[in-house]
DNA sequence: CTTTTATAACAGC
DNA sequence: GCTGTTATAAAAG
């Protein structure tokens, strides 16, 4: 299946969901101007995400996103997409479900190629907030509109 | 507070 | 295989 892009607007940006209508391949946040050269096409992922930027609480863990890696990685990206919205862990945590080590959590999740798809940003250092690929700006902005959804 | 050290897995060679 | 890197954490100074 040749690859697709799903534009969404935010009132942050533009941003892409690119897939190949069975899986999403890649998310692309508004701002990290990354624009592929791909033809247009719908994906339900682009709707989802427009909600979820304006506040909504969804749940994308019932998507099928491509994880372009084996072994541990793919593990930690597996467990960390099934963290619920709202919801936070910390590196250490998912380190020791997983039976690994909590560098290794990070050297998985800066592996990520869907961003909110996979929650990544719901997993935070033990002391402060830990590091994200498309910048620590990102990952605040995100946990904020989680927590103020639920109201705290 | 800052620096050091232990630690697991990967990429690139 | 070895080396440098990685979104860590705990302990030492």
């Amino acid at each position: 299946m040749t690859p697709a892009v799903a534009p969404f607007e935010t009132r942050f940006g533009t941003g892409y969901v690119v897939h190949d209508r069975r899986r999403v391949l890649k998310v692309i946040l508004p701002g990290t101007d990354d624009r592929p050269e791909l033809p247009v096409r719908y994906h339900p992922a682009a709707e989802d995400l427009e909600r979820y930027m304006k506040g909504e609480p969804v749940d994308f863990s019932e998507y099928s996103v491509r994880i372009p890696a084996s072994g541990i990685v793919e593990r930690v990206l597996r467990y960390v997409k099934q963290i619920p919205y709202g919801d936070t862990t910390t590196y250490g945590e998912v380190a020791e479900a997983l039976g690994t080590h909590p560098r290794i959590v990070g050297l998985a999740l800066s592996r990520n190629e869907t961003p909110v798809l996979i929650p990544c940003h719901r997993v935070v250092s033990k002391e402060g907030l830990g590091g994200f690929r498309w910048g620590k700006e990102w990952k605040r902005r995100l946990l904020k509109l989680e927590r103020s959804t639920l109201g705290r």
